[in-house]
Order: structure tokens, then C-alpha cells, then sequence
DNA sequence: CGATCTTTTGACCCTTGTCAAAAGTTGTGG
DNA sequence: CCACAACTTTTGACAAGGGTCAAAAGATCG
């Protein structure tokens, strides 16, 4: 009982670019399964190469890498939508592991048939580069913020990038978020060790800006946020491929 | 007098993988001019969207981001061979700027011509998606650094890394290089501050590990500076594409 | 040979990390 | 349905790594 792609309940949100029919059907060959995962399961390793490519179709989790030592960058939030093992189809290494933090379904893709999606699908290779660049933008960003940011900063920063990436996913409501992580998580994430985080987030929910208890982000002041974090004017994304 | 991509002296280099004739061709009809820069000179702006994008030919630039308050982070430092402007081809924001910090030579190529590698050179589609996936890899590397090491071993993973890829480049001269940055410059790749890089710069002096003086990066102890730094196995990254 | 830029040093202190423990939550099995 | 274990959040006390300020010492360049 896989979902097919024609009725893929994430093409129809106005985030994502209109797919011809010749695109979906190409899509359709090219999903090979279905992946059902509990918070936890690790789905990706940094140390194998995984043989397949993931869409995140629902549920969150985390992308991270580890040092020798156990200390642990998380270096992106995975929301439904996300590509994710692009790293591992050109290279040897994946150089990094994706773990589940809820119930998660992702459709599945072979590696091996990645290399026909160039050969015979230009438009499709085009948004895999799309996403590639548009990543390496994101990371910049996050360079930035964990380079150049105070605890407070980042923070603002973080929760205000979560909410309008989950905001454009359809998966707020009113001015709240069903947020699964972990404090330690947002910690790993800015380069903050947990208890500072910790208390930075009460700072925010005394300046009125935004609260986080229970799993649920509530965002009471996002003009706020974003000029707390000095963000820049937000890249506006009209829209993005969806693979 | 401009360099024929026939005569490219880069592409004969072992680590850049093979060309067919017809790849060569492509890229002679696709490289649009070559321009040459004076140190200091803007190439790209996060700013406006250029038209254009590059492959570095010969010398040394910073790409970077700029906070609204002036806080600069350096994401990368441009070695020959980098393929630059990726971002503003695909999307409406370029996301960081480019200086030289050298005399510079870059091959210049037209993004009105971007699309069509994509619909008639399958191959060169997925070496730009190469690059664009080991550049997200890299910046993955440096957030991990950033976040998670001390200022000594992101020093030294900073000097490591910077080494390798000149390295990798024949660009060494034995144990020395010739690097042409200020202190500034790596401080604000790793999100240090200038007085703290210079101090940790002078342990690593006294370790005896790398010195860095009148230009000159000259490494001692390359497993040592790399333990410190607690670097993975270093990705010996045995071809990558050249644009 | 000044004017300007970069590197180096020292003094001081603030932001953030570490340690420890309490309080609150979640899940499990009897 | 309770009791206990395991995990997560919250607080407080204290320490230190790294930032800021200031100024001297070197470079670089016209």
C-alpha cells in the first residue's frame, strides 16, 4: 500500500513546482518502494553507502554528522519534501547519517537508476541540482549564523528557519508547530551545549518572541525573531522542485 | 589571449578525471571569455544576480557572507579549479559574494547557456551536480568544525583542510605554500576572532605543527595538525570534475 | 619616509560551557 | 493502574575559553 505518485499528497502544496504528466510518470517508475520508519531508526549512515535515494514524505528527522570523539553537528532538520542520500549517489562517502525523530515514510529510490534520470530526464536532473544548490545555500546561511551569531541569535535564528519551512509545508497551525526534537537537538544544531540552549529559550519566552514546551513551537513574535537574528529578507521561494 | 580549454592547465592535472573530445569541445564553445582580477576586486555579489558563472583558473579568492551588521563569514576559500556562481544560476539569490585575494583568471561562462547543458550534456549536468554535492559535503565538514571543535582544533582542521586542497593542486612547494590571506580572513572562516587566531596560531607554532608567517603556510606535522583536529580520513577524493 | 594595513601582546571580563541535582515526563511491566 | 526506570527539562553555582580593548611592533606602498 504505497502511496502512488499521482496522488502525492505533498505535489498539490503550492510550495512545490507543477510537475508535467511526463514527470510524474517518470516518477513513478523511478520510486522503487516505500520506507516506514519509528522515531529512531536510523535511515542513512555516514559511514555506509547506502544503494538507495529518499523523499521524505512525512514525519521529521534529523541530518547530522559525528566527530571521532561522539560530539555531534546536526546539520539539518528534515521536514516532508526533503531529498535526501544525493550525497552518497555521486560520492563514496554519504558524510552524514539521518536519523527518524517521528513516524517516518519516505519514498525510496536506487541509486543505480539515478544515472538515468540524466540521461533521459534534463528537467528532473536540473531540480536535483536545484536542490543540491539550494542546500549549499542554506548551509551557508547556518555557517554564518554558528560563525558569527551570539546564543541568543542563533536561536532566534533557528526557530524562525524551522517555522517557516514547516509554514510553507502547511504544517502550522495558527502561530503553532508540532516540533519533535529534543533541546539537545536545537543545541547540537547551533553549536550551544544543551543547557545554555536551554536557558536561551527562556529568554525568548520572557522577551515574548517565542515558547517551545511540550513538542510544540509557538512562534508569538516572528518579526520579532527574525530581527533578533538579523536574518537576511528570507529568499522568498516562490517555489521548488520536488523529487 | 585567452586560454584555449584545449591547452587547459588545469585539466591535465591527475586529480581532475578525464575529458572526452567531445566534453572539450562543449566546454570551448560553452566558456563565453576570460576574466582577470586585481586583488580586491568583487567578482560575485550576494547582492545582485549576475549572469554569469565562473571556474577559477588561476589564484585566490574569498567566497563569504555578510551579516546586516557587517559580521563577515568566510564559507570558502577559491582555489584554481573551483566552479563558482552555481547558486545564482538556479535560484534569484546568489547567497555570498566573491573576492579575489589575488590576481586572478577565471573562465567565464553564460547562464543563458546553463539550461542547455543540462538538455545536451548529460554528463557534464551530473559532474555540476558532483560539484554542488561535494561542496554541500564540505560545508557540512566546516559547520561540524564550527560548531563542535575548539579554537585550536578548528585551527588546525582549517590549515589542514587548506593544505590538502592546495596540495591536491600541485600548488605546494614541499612543506609550504604560498597563501596569500590575512589572519582576518581565517578568523572569520572560523568564526574566531582575529586576536584568538593569532594567539592559537602561535601554539601551534610552539607545537610544532604548522607556522604561518610573510605569506607562507608551511606544514610540520600534517598527522599531528590532523589528530588534533580530529579529522575523518579525509575523503582522498581520487578524481573530481573540472568545469 | 610618512600613511596605512597587518600581526603580535597584554590586561580584563563576559559569554558560554561544565558540573550537579532537582523537577517533570514518558514508557514499561507487574 | 501503580511503581519504577529512563529520559528530558530546568535551575544554580562555578569555571574557563574566547572576545574586546588598546597599543606596540612589523610590513607594505606610494
Amino acid at each position: 500500500m504505497s502511496t502512488d505518485c499521482l496522488n502525492c499528497p505533498l505535489r498539490s502544496l503550492s510550495i512545490f513546482s507543477e510537475m508535467t504528466a511526463a514527470e510524474v510518470d517518470f516518477m513513478r517508475q523511478f520510486k522503487s518502494g516505500e520506507l516506514r520508519v519509528a522515531p529512531g531508526t536510523p535511515i542513512l549512515s555516514e559511514t555506509s553507502r547506502s544503494p538507495q535515494l529518499f523523499t521524505v514524505l512525512s514525519g521529521m528527522g534529523l541530518r547530522y554528522k559525528t566527530l571521532p570523539d561522539g560530539r555531534r553537528q546536526v546539520i539539518n532538520f528534515l521536514m516532508p519534501g526533503d531529498f535526501i542520500g544525493l550525497q552518497g549517489a555521486v560520492a563514496a562517502e554519504m558524510g552524514h547519517s539521518v536519523v527518524a525523530s517521528t513516524d517516518m515514510t519516505l519514498c525510496v529510490f536506487q541509486r543505480s537508476e539515478f544515472l538515468s534520470l540524466f540521461q533521459s530526464e534534463p528537467q528532473r536532473a536540473y531540480d536535483v541540482t536545484w536542490l543540491a544548490a539550494t542546500e549549499e545555500h542554506f548551509l551557508g546561511e547556518a555557517l554564518a549564523s554558528i560563525g558569527q551569531r551570539s546564543a541568543i541569535e542563533r536561536v532566534a535564528w533557528g526557530l524562525s528557519q524551522i517555522w517557516e519551512r514547516a509554514n510553507r509545508l502547511k504544517l502550522t497551525e495558527g502561530d503553532t508547530l508540532d516540533f519533535p526534537f529534543r533541546q539537545q537537538d536545537l543545541a547540537d544544531t547551533l553549536g550551544l551545549s544543551l543547557v545554555h540552549t536551554n536557558k536561551t529559550l527562556a529568554k525568548l519566552r520572557e522577551r515574548e518572541l517565542a515558547t517551545w514546551t511540550d513538542r510544540k513551537l509557538r512562534i508569538i513574535d516572528l518579526a520579532g525573531l527574525r530581527g533578533l537574528a538579523m536574518a537576511g529578507k528570507g529568499a522568498c521561494l516562490a517555489e521548488r522542485p520536488l523529487m
